[in-house]
DNA sequence: ATCATTTGACCGCA
DNA sequence: TGCGGTCAAATGAT
């Protein structure tokens, strides 16, 4: 798309005769009508096609907008440090928005907010407008008086309006098979585009893991909540398995389930001595979705524990979690955490630092109990012990969720031969995981590099 | 050579 | 007995 809009003589040229090679008849035509240089006097080309290349230079064009936008959208993300400060006021969003990107761009820059309609969508974003080199070209493009399929702008033309032109091809504008559904079908890439902006913009912002999760699993798997699973999509471009901030895990296990069309996979922490698990499998609704399964707590992760496994919480901005088993029951989200307070307090400020200095970490702050990137750990002895990251696109926010009632204490050393209890004393309630353990896992000499792995603060 | 993944076999549980 | 979890040798990647 990017690459067709960088119209040079000889990429048009090869453009026509590729495309169009009815379309190279007698008649030279005056090549400075379409804006561009292309045409030469053995090349000459009918209007008809000139005007459909043209549509196509301006439809690339527009589209040049929709990516530009888009990066200052994402950079925008860096000035909203947290989700209080997202309001549902459109108004509100943009003056903020102006004011916390003025000075951001070079100047003569145009920096205009507008509001999105030409999609229905449920949140929209104020879109950040950045139109100045562009304009220059699109101008020269308007100035023909060719009766060219016109992708008509409104305001300040950052979005392509999709005016009822039956030859607008571009690749995001599928048009939704519902109206104002979040489950609409879209373009990936506008998928991801506006998971981002709904992630800034929404109000609320971080949907609460008992409604999302519940919403999430019935969408996927159409029933409740499982204990201790997540939904986590794969992060932007790239392959295997969603990041969840760990980077130890090492894959034990490869497994055709039944009634399922993937595989799933087992992984288990690489330090010898920690046994936290997870599973991992596409859901059969979605391709790109995992639902992942945390089993046991990481024994890695307590202050006393190697410092290379720690958890890389801060780190977590490209994968989405969605977490569907906070229901309270002993499988899922009541294990006692071996994190101690400084620990907390430092993830806490790492976070909030982060926030504040661009890296798109955005951290609901009325909930300030920050995950260690496992499942079913618990911070304090409030009566929020489950708990997520909730993750959209470029924004990562932490969630909490209130028990309908108290968690259960979990006995020590239950229903396995070893002790779940860490070095400080702590109640691991990891009891439930233990069914292969009297399996010896054989030594594995295999170690990552967790040098390369930023740690967290130790005691 | 080292390390990560794959894969068939094995095992326990329901 | 079948399914799912795990083992560990084989294989692939770097």
């Amino acid at each position: 798309m990017l690459s067709t809009a960088i119209v040079h003589q000889r990429d048009l040229l090869n453009l026509v005769v590729s495309h169009y090679p009815q379309s190279i008849v007698a008649t030279p035509i005056a090549d400075e009508r379409i804006g561009c240089g292309v045409l030469t006097p053995e090349f000459p080309i009918s209007p008809l096609v000139l005007q459909e290349l043209k549509a196509y230079i301006e439809n690339s064009l527009n589209y040049c907008h929709l990516a530009l936008c888009s990066l200052r959208e994402i950079n925008l993300n860096s000035f909203t440090s947290s989700p209080s400060d997202s309001s549902p006021s459109t108004l509100n969003t943009s003056m903020r928005s102006s004011s916390a990107v003025e000075g951001q761009f070079p100047p003569g820059w145009n920096t205009k907010f507008f509001d999105v309609t030409n999609h229905a969508k449920d949140h929209l974003s104020p879109r950040l407008n950045v139109v100045a080199p562009l304009n220059s070209l699109r101008s020269s493009l308007h100035k023909d008086p060719l009766p060219y399929h016109s992708i008509t702008t409104k305001g300040n033309g950052c979005t392509p309006r999709n005016s009822g032109s039956p030859r607008f091809t571009d690749p995001f504008s599928q048009p939704p098979p519902g109206e104002g559904s979040s489950t609409q079908q879209q373009h990936p890439h506008e998928q991801n585009l506006n998971t981002r902006l709904l992630a800034v913009d929404s109000n609320p912002p971080w949907p609460r893991i008992s409604s999302a999760a519940n919403s999430e699993a019935r969408k996927f798997g159409g029933q409740k909540a499982k204990p201790g699973v997540v939904l986590q999509k794969l992060n932007d471009g790239k392959r295997g398995i969603p990041d969840d901030g760990h980077r130890g895990w090492k894959k034990y296990g490869n497994k055709a389930i039944q009634n399922s069309n993937h595989c799933r996979g087992y992984y288990k922490c690489s330090l010898k001595e920690c046994r936290a698990k997870k599973m991992v499998q596409l859901t059969d609704r979605d391709p790109t979705l995992f639902e992942v399964t945390y089993v046991g707590k990481h024994s890695c992760s307590s202050s006393t524990a190697h410092p290379r496994c720690r958890h890389r919480s801060t780190q977590m901005l490209s994968s989405s979690l969605v977490h569907v088993g906070s229901n309270g029951s002993s499988e899922g989200g009541q294990a006692t955490s071996t994190v101690t307070k400084e620990d907390r307090a430092e993830d806490w400020k790492t976070q909030r630092a982060a926030a504040s200095i661009g890296t798109n970490l955005v951290v609901d702050v009325s909930n300030p109990i920050i995950d260690n990137g496992w499942k079913g750990g618990k911070y304090s002895n409030e009566h929020n012990y489950s708990y997520s990251y909730f993750n959209m696109g470029m924004t990562t926010s932490t969630t909490a969720s209130t028990a309908s009632e108290e968690p259960k204490q979990c006995e020590v050393g239950e229903g396995d031969d070893d002790v779940d209890q860490d070095e400080e004393g702590d109640v691991c309630m990891d009891t439930y995981l233990h069914q292969s353990s009297r399996h010896h896992q054989a030594a594995y000499s295999l170690w990552h590099d967790f040098d390369t792995y930023p740690t967290l603060s130790t005691d």
